[in-house]
DNA sequence: GGGCATCAAAGTGCATGCAATTGAGGCGTT
DNA sequence: AACGCCTCAATTGCATGCACTTTGATGCCC
């Protein structure tokens, strides 16, 4: 309805753009897992840029917290903490409650359509590849917010979604992501039918019974986890034991 | 409490950092208004860095929702429409209700007089400079959000703190930044008796009284915001007319 | 006098080159 | 065999150079 603004803010470079749309997807699918690393080089090499390029990408993604810049290292896909893991969907959960009190009754019949044919794609989708019905159902919640013509609430629940999805990717044992196509199209109907207070109890229960599913607890000792096993013991004091003890351990 | 993980997200090149920092705070001190020009020779010459670094500080800031980055064309300071502005503080609500609620009956002996303090240092400036309260008051709020040791909620109420103060110095009239003190000490005071509920409350009143009071009405033509004006009138069909208005318009 | 083509100056888009840092393997010592 | 040291390939940090685009100023024609 409102005149689509030219989307004007960041990754408008274009091949930046396509560097970060192409990275992102990759990771929520799970393509690049958390860790994986991402030579500059490479990515230029790849994606038929040079290093400048995918540097800058890089650093957009770093932004929204998907990899991880350390100086003069090379950059790697982002490792939330588990607790960050629940602090993302803590937030989530606001900025998508956001989302449904401002659409509460007032989609659109195409806005409708479009959701039910999301949504059927992603029951489609259900039985095949878990990387993809992750990948719809995270879609999903970006189109709803994205129908609220606020680019603002967009941007940042795309990014908390991308973000959450990478942590399911951590934490989440597999196929515990079973498709919520249901809760979806309940939100749908609450959305319709044009109740509120409804529409945001069905969305907080959604997200919040997505988090405590997926996120099992703190996943004890899993190798390449020992870091952040030891990273509370790393207080001031003793700083330097563990720092070296963890060098040791990463080394493998 | 937490260990204090080392900053390892975005921004970390340092020299990018300092870039960043230092437009942030020019931006939110007012001294770059909202489409000020930032070409990245001079601001590559001003801090002593070549354009590359420069010109990977603006799409960090692009990022953040700072700065407008047009393929080709000098960046600007952004500038927000009303509506964006409204939609920012609508977000930020909810974020900072989330902060208060974790903090509630949280804080630390030390973090409160750190409060204590800072809320002083915005009293005592309440008289001197408008853009230096704005910004006291405004890191306030980011104070408060960092001691939630969530790094995921600092960078979000960061983020969308800065872009409210953005907004204010293009829509509030001058002065109405009313230094907020005293419900900054009430905020204090019911975080530490540990109310949840009548902190978040205070949080969302406080919030949302400084968005109606300084957000005034969409501010009637004042020659800028003639193309925002004009913006709802660029319908698919007649567009080209508008457009060529439009662009004679921008030539003053 | 006003509109319009033309052109130089300014600025961005991007690749490349060089210096600096890292970390991994090899070698000697204990 | 374990530990430390050294060296070198891999990789990042950053500046510079060149091509292309935008801007706006000049002069021409009506």
């Amino acid at each position: 309805m409102a005149p689509r603004a030219t989307a004007k803010s960041a990754e408008s470079t274009d091949k930046v753009g396509v560097i970060c749309r192409a990275l992102r997807r990759a990771i929520i699918e799970q393509a690049l897992e958390p860790g994986a690393k991402l030579p500059e080089d490479s990515l230029g090499e790849r994606f038929g840029v040079s290093r400048t390029i995918a540097r800058h990408a890089l650093g957009q993604l770093a932004a929204e917290g998907l990899v991880e810049l350390r100086r003069n290292r090379i950059a790697v896909v982002a490792t939330p903490s588990w607790q960050e893991a629940r602090d993302a969907f803590d937030i989530r959960i606001e900025l998508e409650r956001l989302v449904v009190r401002q659409l509460a009754g007032k989609l659109t019949k195409a806005q409708v359509t479009a959701l039910n044919a999301h949504v059927d794609a992603e029951d489609a989708a259900c039985g095949g590849a878990d990387a993809v019905s992750i990948r719809l159902a995270t879609e999903f919640h970006i189109l709803l917010a994205s129908m609220t013509n606020s680019p603002i609430l967009v941007r940042y629940v795309s990014e908390v979604a991308y973000r959450c999805c990478l942590t399911l990717s951590l934490y989440s044992r597999p196929h515990s992501s079973e498709c919520g196509v249901t809760e979806h199209r309940a939100i749908i109907a609450a959305l319709v039918k044009g109740d509120e207070a409804k529409v945001m109890g069905l969305m907080h229960s959604h997200l919040d019974s997505v988090a405590t599913r997926a996120l099992v607890a703190p996943a004890p000792q899993r190798g390449r986890d020992l870091l952040d096993i030891l990273a509370p013991y790393a207080e001031e004091d003793s700083g330097e034991r563990v720092v070296k003890l963890a060098k040791a351990v990463r080394a493998r």
